[in-house]
RNA sequence: GCCGGGGUGGCGGAAUUGGUAGACGCGCUGGACUCAAAAUCCAGUGAGGGAAACUUCGUGUCGGUUCGAUUCCGACCCUCGGCACCA
C-alpha cells in the first residue's frame, strides 16, 4: 500500500476491475431480488455539469448500497438527445445537429465512466437513433387507431419577421430572441394525446404511491385539478344559438350580471366583422403570450362584443364580452361572470362598470362589504329568487337540478389537466409518422414502412426546419390509395422520448417489439431519481405512457417509479451586462472575481478580463441559457472523482436546493487523505488477531460502540432517510474517534481493525475507488463491489450508562450519569444531586417532574 | 397571478416521533513542526455579561398551543422551482 492516496491510480485501477470483471452488467436473475435504480437521462447538452453529477452520484450511492445487501441492481444509462439546443449549436457553430449531439454523447459518456457510475453500458439507448423513435412511431399510430390521439389547432408563438413558430423559451418580453420583431399567437392544427381521458386514474392513482414525495403528488393533484360544478347553457339573443359555460359555482348562478368569451370565440369573432373597434381590440390580443404565467400577471382587458345573452333561469339579458383572459382552448372558452363572488369578475366589473349582485350572504350574519373585495366565501343564498335561503350546498343541488329539468344544464366534473399536444415545428426531433392525402384524408404510416427516418445529414439554415423544404424527405404516396401524398413534417414534443425510455432498458436491444418479457422482470422502476424541475410535467407524460403501454398490453406495471427522490437543483448567481440592445450578456461564475461583505454574503462582482463590474442577478438553477454553470471537469481532474462525490453528497443533503460554492472540496480531500493514512499506518504493523468481544476494555468497549452506532445508522440513513450527508459526517466522527484511540495491544488493534471495516463498508456507495482500494489494504481478498452490508451488533452499541439532561422549568441546568439500569426513582435522585439543579430548586415548589426515558428530566416549579 | 418547496453561527449544514440548538465540515484566530512556505498536528471559535462557576438572549418576522417549539397552529416577509414549446 502506498504511504500516499493517489486517486488518479486509485481511480484507474478500481474502474479497470469494474470494466473487466464486467461488475455491473446484469441479466433477469428469478432467484434474486432485483432492483432497478434510474437516474433521469441527461440532455447531451456537451458536458456534464453540477447537476449532473448530483443526480448520478446519488443514483449510484442507492445502486452500490442495494448490491451490497444482496440486490440484483439494473443501473442503465442512456441520452435524451433530441431537442432546442442541437438547432442552436447548428445555428451558432454551422455543425449538424446530428453531429453535434453525438460528438456531446461520446465526450459525456467518458466523463461518466471517469466519475466511476456503475451502468450497464450494453443498455445504453439515444432517442435520437431510429431504432429508438420507431418504436414511439409504433406506439402512436396503436393509439391512433384506438382513438387516443387527434388533430385540432392550438396556438403558438409565432414570429412574422422570421416567419417561423418560437419555443415559449425564445420569447423574450414579448418578442422575438433574434429579431426582436413582436410575436402573435397563431392557431394551426397540431396532433394531441388524450391524457385526459386518464386524468381520474393519474389522479386517483396518486394515493397509492406512497414511495413519493408528498409534495410531488400535491402539484400533481393540483395540475390535473378536478373540479365538481356544473355545465350552463346561455342563450345568444338573436341568433338562438347556445353558449356553455362551466363553473364551480353555480348557487351563484344568480349573480352573473355578464358573460366573457375568448377573443377566438366564433361569437366574438363573427361580431367584429360588423365592429371595426372590437375586431382592433381581437387584433391586440393577437399579442398576448400563451405562458400561463404572462397570461395571469397581464392586465385583464375585455370589450364589449354587443350581443347579449338570455339568463338560463330569470331570462335576463347579459352583454358578452371578449376578454383576454378566457381561454379559447380551455373549457368552452367561455364563462359567466359573478363579480359579487369571484375576484376577477369583481374586479372586471369595477373596471368597465358592470353590474355587482350580491347572491351569497355570510352564514354567520355578518355584513358582507362589496365595496372593497368580492365575497368568494360559500354562505346562504339571497337575491336568489326560489333558492333563497338555501345553503350554497343545497342550490348546487338545486340550481343544477332546474337547469337539467329544462335542458340548459348539468353537472360536471371538470379537470384542468388540459390534452398533450405533441407537435412541434421544428427539425431535431421524430418524426410525426402521418402521410396526408388529398383523397384519403390522413393517413397512419404502415407498421412495416417504420421507422419514418428524420434525414441527419442536412444543412441547418437558421429558421425553419429544413425538412419541410425537402421534397425528398415529404414527397411519399398515400399507403391507401397510391397516390401522391405528403408526409407531416412536424416532430414530436421531445417529452415524448423521455416517457418510456424506462421501459426501453429493459429491452434496448429488440428490434421486433418496443419492450418485451424482460420488461415484466425489471418493471416497475424502484427508484428513480432526478430533479424537482420534473415534478408535473415529465413525470406525468411517463405516468400517462405508462398506462398506454400497459393497455396495449406491452407491461403489467400500472405506475412506473415505485419510489421517488426529487433531488433539488444545484443553483449559482447570475453575473451579465445589459447590452446596447438591452439584452442580458451573461458572465460565467469562473470568469469573475466576487466580491463578498462581512456575513460572506454575495455584493458586488467584476470581469476577471476588464477589471470592470458586472450586474449580480438573481440566483438560479445552472443553466447554458444564463451561463452560470461551473464545470465538474476542473474538480474530478484536480482532486478525483472520489472527491468530487464525496463533497457533492457531503455539502446538502439530496433533496435540498444547493447553492454552488467549491468552499469546501478541499475539506473533502483532505479527509480521504486521512482515512487513507490512517489505514495505512494500521496495516503497516502487520497483520490483527481475531477480536475477542468477552475481553475488551471500557475504551475498547467504547470504539466498538461508536463503530456499530455509525453502521447503525448509515443503514437506516442508506436506506429509509437518503441523508447521505449524515453518513458522512458519521464516519468522520467515527475515524475521529479511531484516531485517538491509541490503544496498541492486540485486542486493541483487532478493534481498530473492525472499525477500519466497517467505514470502508460504509463509504464504499459514495467512495467506492477508494474503498475498492481500502478494502484491499485491509486484508481482503474479495472486492468491496462484491461485498455484503454488514448487520450492526446490537449487544456492542449497549452502554452501561447515559447521560442525561435535567431541565428546570424547561431550561437546561446540569447533566448527570446514570446506569442503564436505574429505575424511575434512582434516575430522580441522581438528577436532584446536581450541584447548579439543587441551587436553581432551592426554595421553589416543586410542581410536576416529566421524565423522558433515555434523554431528560424536566422539573417544573 | 396560481401551485409546491426553502429560510438555523462568518459559510455548507446537524438535531430521525415536541425533549441538550449549532454534530460534522469549511473559514478564521492562536500554537507546534519548518531557514521559510505548503502540507500536517494541537487548541479555540453563535452573540452579550462574568476572573470563573455560571448566566441572559438566540433557529426569517409577529402571535398562539405546551412543563418544554428549529419541530405543531395562524398571519406576514424574503427566496427558489413549476406553470403545459428549455429539458
Amino acid at each position: 500500500m502506498d504511504a500516499q492516496y493517489q486517486p488518479q491510480a486509485v481511480e484507474f485501477e478500481a474502474q479497470r476491475f469494474w470494466e473487466e470483471q464486467k461488475c455491473f452488467e446484469v441479466t433477469e436473475d428469478p432467484n434474486k431480488e432485483k432492483f432497478y435504480c434510474l437516474s433521469m437521462f441527461p440532455y447531451p447538452s456537451g458536458r456534464l455539469h453540477m447537476g449532473h453529477v448530483r443526480n448520478y452520484t446519488i443514483g449510484d450511492v442507492i445502486s452500490r448500497f442495494q448490491r451490497m445487501r444482496g440486490k440484483n441492481v439494473l443501473q442503465p444509462m442512456g441520452w435524451d438527445a433530441f431537442g432546442l439546443p442541437a438547432e442552436n449549436a447548428a445555428i451558432k457553430n454551422n455543425v449538424a445537429p446530428a453531429k453535434w449531439t453525438y460528438e456531446n454523447i461520446d465526450y459525456m459518456r467518458t466523463q461518466l465512466k471517469q466519475l466511476g457510475f456503475g451502468y450497464d453500458w450494453q443498455r445504453e439507448v439515444a432517442t435520437c437513433r431510429p431504432d429508438y423513435y420507431r418504436w414511439e412511431q409504433w406506439l402512436f399510430i396503436k393509439l391512433y387507431e384506438k382513438g387516443l390521439v387527434y388533430k385540432k389547432t392550438a396556438p403558438v408563438n409565432w414570429c412574422p419577421h422570421d416567419v417561423t413558430v418560437l419555443a415559449n423559451e425564445q420569447v423574450i418580453d414579448g418578442r422575438c430572441w433574434r429579431c426582436d420583431t413582436l410575436v402573435e399567437r397563431k392557431e394551426i392544427p397540431q396532433w394531441f394525446m388524450r391524457i385526459t381521458q386518464y386524468a381520474d386514474e393519474l389522479l386517483t392513482e396518486l394515493d397509492h404511491l406512497d414511495g413519493w414525495p408528498e409534495q410531488v403528488r400535491t402539484m400533481q393533484r393540483n395540475w390535473i385539478g378536478r373540479s365538481e360544478g356544473a355545465e350552463i347553457q346561455f342563450t345568444v339573443e338573436g341568433s338562438g344559438e347556445a353558449l356553455k359555460v362551466y363553473t364551480t359555482r353555480p348557487d351563484t348562478l344568480l349573480g352573473a350580471t355578464y358573460l366573457a368569451v375568448a377573443p377566438e370565440h366564433p361569437l366574438a369573432l363573427r361580431a367584429a366583422q360588423t365592429n371595426p373597434l372590437l375586431a382592433e381590440f381581437i387584433n391586440q390580443c393577437r399579442t398576448m403570450a400563451t405562458a400561463e404565467a404572462a397570461m395571469e400577471t397581464m392586465e385583464k382587458l375585455g370589450f364589449n362584443t354587443g350581443l347579449t345573452a338570455a339568463h338560463p333561469l330569470t331570462g335576463k339579458h347579459l352583454p358578452i364580452f371578449a376578454a383576454n383572459f378566457v381561454l379559447m382552448g380551455y373549457g368552452e372558452g367561455a364563462v359567466m361572470s359573478v363579480p359579487a363572488h369571484d375576484q376577477r369578475d369583481w374586479e372586471f366589473a369595477h373596471k368597465y362598470g358592470l353590474p355587482i349582485t350580491q347572491v351569497i350572504a355570510a352564514t354567520n350574519g355578518d355584513v358582507v362589504d362589496l365595496t372593497t373585495a368580492a365575497y368568494t366565501e360559500k354562505g346562504v343564498l339571497i337575491n336568489s329568487a326560489e333558492f333563497s335561503g338555501l345553503s350554497s350546498a343545497q342550490a348546487v343541488d338545486a340550481i343544477t337540478n332546474k337547469l337539467a329539468s329544462t335542458g340548459l344544464g348539468k353537472k360536471r366534473v371538470n379537470f384542468r389537466l388540459r390534452d398533450w399536444g405533441v407537435s412541434r415545428q421544428r427539425y431535431w426531433g421524430a418524426p410525426i409518422p402521418m402521410i396526408h392525402c388529398a383523397a384519403c384524408g390522413t393517413v397512419p404510416v404502415p407498421e412495416q414502412d417504420l421507422p419514418v427516418v428524420l434525414p441527419e445529414n442536412i444543412v441547418f439554415e437558421g429558421v425553419g426546419s429544413p425538412i419541410k423544404k425537402m421534397p425528398e424527405f415529404y414527397r411519399t404516396h398515400c399507403p391507401k390509395c397510391g397516390g401522391e401524398a405528403e408526409r407531416e413534417t412536424d416532430t414530436f414534443d421531445t417529452f415524448m422520448e423521455s416517457s418510456w425510455y424506462f421501459a426501453r432498458y429493459a429491452s434496448p436491444d429488440n428490434d421486433q417489439a418496443m419492450v418485451d418479457a424482460r420488461a415484466k422482470y425489471w418493471l416497475p422502476v424502484d427508484q428513480y431519481i432526478g430533479g424537482i424541475e420534473h415534478a408535473i410535467l415529465h413525470l406525468l407524460y411517463a405516468r400517462f405512457f405508462n398506462k398506454l403501454m400497459r393497455d396495449v398490453g406491452l407491461v403489467e406495471n400500472n405506475e412506473p417509479f415505485t419510489n421517488l427522490l426529487t433531488q433539488g437543483m444545484v443553483v449559482a448567481s447570475t453575473f451579465y451586462r445589459l447590452g446596447d440592445d438591452g439584452k442580458k450578456n451573461f458572465f460565467n461564475p469562473a470568469e469573475i472575481i466576487p466580491e463578498r461583505d462581512e456575513r460572506g454574503r454575495l455584493v458586488a462582482a467584476k470581469a476577471k478580463s476588464d477589471g470592470q463590474p458586472v450586474i449580480v442577478g438573481s440566483t438560479e438553477k445552472m443553466s447554458k441559457s444564463k451561463n452560470n454553470g461551473v464545470d465538474p471537469q476542473i474538480l474530478v481532474e484536480q482532486y478525483g472523482a472520489d472527491t468530487a462525490r464525496l463533497f457533492m453528497m457531503f455539502a446538502a443533503p439530496p433533496e435540498m436546493s444547493l447553492d454552488w460554492s467549491d468552499a469546501g472540496v478541499e475539506g473533502a480531500s483532505r479527509f480521504l487523505r486521512r482515512a487513507w493514512k490512517q489505514v495505512h499506518d494500521h496495516v503497516a504493523v502487520g497483520a490483527t488477531t481475531p477480536l475477542t468481544v468477552t475481553e475488551l476494555t471500557s475504551e475498547q468497549k467504547q470504539l466498538r460502540r461508536i463503530s456499530h452506532q455509525t453502521l447503525f445508522r448509515a443503514t437506516d440513513a442508506y436506506e429509509r432517510r437518503f441523508s447521505f450527508n449524515t453518513v458522512i459526517s458519521g464516519t468522520m466522527e467515527m475515524l475521529n474517534a479511531v484516531a485517538k484511540f491509541e490503544d496498541r495491544s492486540a485486542q486493541g488493534r483487532a478493534v481498530r481493525q473492525e472499525a477500519l471495516e466497517i467505514a470502508a463498508l460504509v463509504l464504499a456507495p459514495i467512495v467506492p475507488h477508494i474503498a475498492h482500494s481500502l478494502w484491499y489494504a485491509l486484508g481482503k481478498t474479495e472486492a468491496v463491489v462484491h461485498a455484503r452490508w454488514p448487520l450492526a451488533d446490537a449487544n456492542a452499541m449497549k452502554a452501561d450508562e447515559i447521560e442525561l439532561v435535567v431541565q428546570v422549568n424547561g431550561k437546561l441546568r446540569g447533566r448527570v450519569m446514570v446506569p442503564t439500569s436505574a429505575n424511575k426513582a434512582e434516575i430522580e435522585a441522581f438528577a436532584m444531586s446536581d450541584v447548579n439543579v439543587q441551587r436553581h430548586l432551592e426554595g421553589q415548589v416543586i410542581k410536576k417532574i416529566i421524565a423522558v426515558p433515555g434523554r431528560l428530566i424536566n422539573v417544573v416549579v
